[in-house]
DNA sequence: TCGAGATACATGTATATGCATGTATTCTGC
DNA sequence: GCAGAATACATGCATATACATGTATCTCGA
């Protein structure tokens, strides 16, 4: 941060620089996987929350709905999620991770790790703890309930 | 964070949920401007980095200079940017500010300020600076030099 | 000075993001 | 049991993001 002006000050510019970072970074590792880290997360919820709502996934991943919807569709058209229409509330599509699905999840796996390493390496143990604390204390605060 | 499995452990995809949910806040409170926080940051630094290239501008906001070209679309055809070829390297396009742009710049910093405030106020005084400053010297050892 | 390689930006392609709105379904009060 | 409100998702629209590649320009050595 070598800027001295007023916006240096802002959290949400800073913010974006970071996440496009280290999102870049991720990407980078991950890509001999043929996933994005924002499609691991995807896939890695919906292994984790069996059966779960497309709203209910967003409220997880702190994203819209509708960009759920939208980000699932090329793991959809890959074969490796399947939307159901939920038997208790046809309005919901239950998220369902496919056979191909979990074993393109578990051979990302070892890049996600990788991934994390290289993070962690880079910025030492003591900052990149203190940095995840900031950001899931910060995090609570910013979401309902 | 709730979630108790290891994808709980991934700074990327924390460093995403607080993005876009503090994205959402400032876009939220900075829309009577008629600017998101992307546009207003690149407007300001615009406004400050004075005949800035493309790809300086990408170096100072950690963005590929092709999606700083994109980014600064919207923004030139509402006449608030102006992309001159230099006239040292006919290679570069260098950011100007219009008129125009400095006056919607100056509108819209009431409610980036506002918008600030009400972060800080959620997060509460230490929780906001500990956070900057992590988010500071991190990025300082993820970028070159 | 001239040509090979490097550089700066633009563009093609694919994905990521959210708001407003539309449609199907469920819920609720009567 | 039904009409109106509420909910869940899909879609239109606009922007955000980056890599690969194309084009114009510059640089530097022979």
């Amino acid at each position: 941060m070598s800027e001295r002006y007023q916006l240096g000050d802002c959290s949400c510019l800073r913010l974006r620089k970071m996440a496009r970072r280290v999102t870049q970074l991720y990407d980078q590792i991950m890509a001999p996987a043929g996933l994005s880290v924002t499609q691991f997360g995807l896939l890695a919820h919906a292994w984790f929350l069996k059966d779960v709502s497309v709203s209910e996934l967003g409220e997880h991943l702190v994203m819209d709905p509708s960009t759920v919807t939208r980000n699932l569709r090329p793991l959809v058209d890959r074969g490796w999620v399947e939307l159901k229409v939920s038997a208790r509330d046809r309005r919901q599509r239950e998220v369902h991770l496919t056979k191909a699905g979990a074993t393109v999840l578990g051979e990302a796996r070892p890049y996600w790790v990788e991934a994390q390493r290289q993070l962690r390496d880079m910025l030492g143990d003591q900052r990149a703890t203190l940095l995840n604390d900031a950001l899931d204390t910060a995090l609570d605060r910013l979401l309902p309930a």
